[in-house]
DNA sequence: CGGCCGTTTGTTAGCGATAACAATGCACCG
DNA sequence: CGGTGCATTGTTATCGCTAACAAACGGCCG
C-alpha cells in the first residue's frame, strides 16, 4: 500500500498530512472531484460524493488554507487594532466584533499600548502583509484618527468609537446626547450647575462628553464650571475627587466614566461628603459593577457589543459593496438611575 | 511599457498587485534574486541588492504570504481560545500573550461564551484548518480540561489557568498558595476563622482557592465554616454578603475574587456592618479598581500579564523543541494590604 | 440510428513564492 | 595558462489547491 501511494516515496506516509490527491486516489476519482465535493459544487453524482467524503474521512484529510487561498485571494480574516484591550469599553468591542464575525472570517487582533501615528500605520501594514480582508480600528484617541488619515487604501477599514470626524466609515455611540442627557437630569433634579470630570483631551469621546455637558449647561443658562480632566483610571477620579470635596459649592458631578466616577465616591466618602445627600455623581458607561458602587451609581449606559457588532456588519458591507452606504446610526446611550444622584439639599 | 509587462496583458497592470517577477523584470535580475533579497540571504552583492530594493519600493511591492506559507508551512500565527475576553482577567492574559507574541506571530482569537466540550473542539478544529502554529486555551473550567483531553495531537497546545490537572504543557498561578496567603493574614489578625466566599465550582481556580482557604484553616485548627459559592460577578457577590451580615459571628471573609469582594462591600454596607471595624474582606486578583473601592481592598495580587507571557514562552518553545520541557513555576501571587482588614473588636 | 445536448468526470495550467541545482564569472594557485 | 573553488546569479521543479477546458457518457429527438 505505502509503495503505491506517491511521488514522495513510501517513507513519507507518516509524516505528511494527506493531501487532496491522496484522497482522490483512495476514492478512485481525479483530484478535481475531490474539490468539487468540497466546494459543493452541482454536477457532482451523489454516490461519487459519498465515497469521496468517506476517503476524507478515513485520511482525516484537511484542506490546505494556503493553497486555497493563493489561488481564489481570499483569507477569511480580520484585522482588528486597538488600544490596550484590557479596558472594558476596548475588551466588550473586541468581543462583540468576534462573535459577530466567528461564523465567517477569523479574527486577527493587534493590541496597541498607544495609538499613535507610527503604531497605527505599522499595525495596519503588519495585517496587509498577512493579507487580511479588512481591517477595523477601535480608534477613540485623536492621534489614531489622524494616522488613518494617511492610510493609503489598499483594505477596507472601518473605524469605531472614533468620534464624527473621522475620514472614513466608522460607528460610534452618540456620547454628546449621553452626556447631555445625564447633565439634563441633573440640572432637572434642581442643581444649580454640574461640575464635570473628563476623559484625556486626547480622547475623542472625552471630548464630545465634554461637549454634551457644555451644550447643555448653556442651553439652561447655568454657570459653567472649569473642566477637570482626569486619565479614565479610578485613581484620578480620586484625585480630582479630593479637589472637588474642599468645595462647597459643589453639588453635581457628571463624570465622563464610571471608573472616575469610582474614585470620586471614594475620595467624597473619605472628605466625609455624603453622596448624594451633599453631591450628587453621575458616571459613564455602565461598567458591570457601577451597579454595587457605594452608592449605585447613575450612570450613563453605552452598549459596547452592539458598537463592535455594528462595526463588523459594516466592515462586512464595505467589504462586498466596495462602496459605503454611509455609516450607520449612532448607538443611543440610555440613562440608568441609581442613587448617586438626588435633588441638592434646600 | 504595459505591453512589456507580463503575460497577463496589459490592462491587468493596475488591477493586480504586483508580484515578485515584477520586481525582478524592474529590477534587471531573476525572480530568485528577489527572493533572495526579502529572506536576506548572504551571497548578493550589494550593488544588486540595493538595485532590488529601489524596485521594490518603486512598486510597493509585498511578498504574498499564501505563497510563502504554502511552501515554507509557516504560517506565523498562533490561536487563542478563551472564555469571554470581556472579564479582566482573561482580557489581561489575552493582552499579555499578543504583546509577547506580536514581534514573531499573528494572534488570532476564539473567544467562547462557554467552554463546553463541544466549543474547545470546535475552536481547535477551527485554529487547525486556519493551520495555526500553535494554541493556548485560557482555560479555566474543569469541562475545558477535560475537551482538551480528547484533542488530537495536530498542533501544539498549551493551556493557562487551567489548575495542575491539565493533560498538557501549562502555565498557572498558585491559587492555593495565595488563598493560603489571605487566610493566614486574617487568623494572624486575631480572627478565629475566616468564612470564605467561593467561585462557581465548575472553574479550577476557584476549586484550588477554596482547597488553599480549607487547608490554612484546617492547620491554625480553626472552625470550617461552609462554602459560599458566587458566579464571580458583584451581584452574586451582594446576594450573599445581606446573608453573611446577618450573622453577627462573621467577622473575616475571603472572597475568590476582587468583584464578588465589590459586591459584598455594598451589602454590608447597607447592612449596617462597618468594614473593617465589624468584619474584615479579603480579595483575590488586584483589579485595577481595588484601591479604590470603599475601603481600599486588601487582595491577593495576581499577575495576569505575566501569566500571558510566560504561557506564550512556553508555547514558542513547545513549537521550537517539539518537546514540552515541563511547565514553568506557577506564578506566585503577592498579599497587598489595604485597608478593608483589621484586627477583631475584642 | 446518427447527432446534439446536458451531466459527470478527467486533464492541464496556473496562483506566487521558495528550494535545489546548474551555470556563470572571477580570483587564485601551481 | 589551465584547473580549482567560491561568490553570485539564473533555471527548473514544487508546494496543494481551483479554474478552464476537454473528454466521455448517456438520453432524447428527428
Amino acid at each position: 500500500m505505502a509503495s503505491a501511494q506517491s511521488r514522495r516515496g513510501p517513507a513519507a506516509d507518516a509524516l505528511r498530512p494527506p493531501v487532496m490527491a491522496d484522497v482522490a486516489r483512495l476514492a478512485g476519482v481525479s483530484h478535481q472531484t475531490v474539490s468539487r465535493v468540497l466546494n459543493s459544487h452541482p454536477n457532482v453524482r451523489p454516490a461519487t460524493r459519498e465515497k469521496v467524503l468517506a476517503a476524507i474521512r478515513e485520511l482525516s484529510y484537511r484542506p490546505n488554507a494556503a493553497a486555497r487561498t493563493l489561488v481564489t485571494r481570499r483569507t477569511h480574516t480580520l484585522g482588528v487594532i486597538s488600544f490596550d484591550t484590557t479596558l472594558y469599553g476596548p475588551a466588550s468591542m473586541l468581543y462583540g466584533i468576534e462573535q459577530a464575525a466567528r461564523h465567517a472570517y477569523f479574527v486577527s487582533i493587534s493590541s496597541l499600548p498607544a495609538l499613535d501615528h507610527r503604531g497605527v500605520l505599522d499595525a495596519v501594514d503588519r495585517f496587509v502583509g498577512q493579507a487580511v480582508e479588512g481591517i477595523i480600528v477601535i480608534a477613540p484617541q485623536t492621534s489614531a484618527v489622524a494616522a488613518l488619515n494617511g492610510i493609503p487604501d489598499l483594505v477596507p477599514l472601518v473605524a469605531v468609537g472614533c468620534g464624527t470626524e473621522a475620514p472614513l466609515p466608522f460607528v460610534s455611540v452618540d456620547n454628546t446626547a449621553g452626556a447631555a442627557r445625564a447633565t439634563r437630569y441633573l440640572l432637572d433634579l434642581g442643581h444649580r450647575t454640574v461640575h464635570h470630570v473628563g476623559g484625556p483631551g486626547s480622547w475623542l469621546d472625552a471630548r464630545e462628553r465634554t461637549r454634551g455637558w457644555s451644550q447643555t449647561l448653556q442651553q439652561a443658562g447655568a454657570d459653567q464650571p472649569e473642566v477637570l480632566a482626569g486619565d479614565w483610571s479610578a485613581r484620578s477620579g480620586y484625585e480630582i475627587g479630593l479637589q472637588l470635596a474642599r468645595r462647597p459649592e459643589v453639588t453635581a458631578v457628571f463624570c465622563a466614566n464610571d471608573h472616575m466616577a469610582l474614585g470620586l465616591l471614594r475620595a467624597f466618602g473619605e472628605q466625609g461628603r455624603r453622596v448624594p445627600e451633599d453631591v450628587s455623581v453621575v458616571g459613564f458607561d455602565d461598567i458591570p459593577e457601577a451597579a454595587f458602587f457605594r452608592p449605585p451609581l447613575t450612570t450613563v449606559r453605552q452598549d459596547f457589543g452592539e458598537l463592535g457588532r455594528r462595526a463588523l456588519r459594516l466592515l462586512v458591507d464595505t467589504i462586498c459593496d466596495h462602496h459605503s452606504a454611509g455609516s450607520p446610526l449612532p448607538v443611543d446611550p440610555e440613562l440608568v438611575v441609581r442613587s448617586s444622584a438626588a435633588r441638592p439639599r434646600a
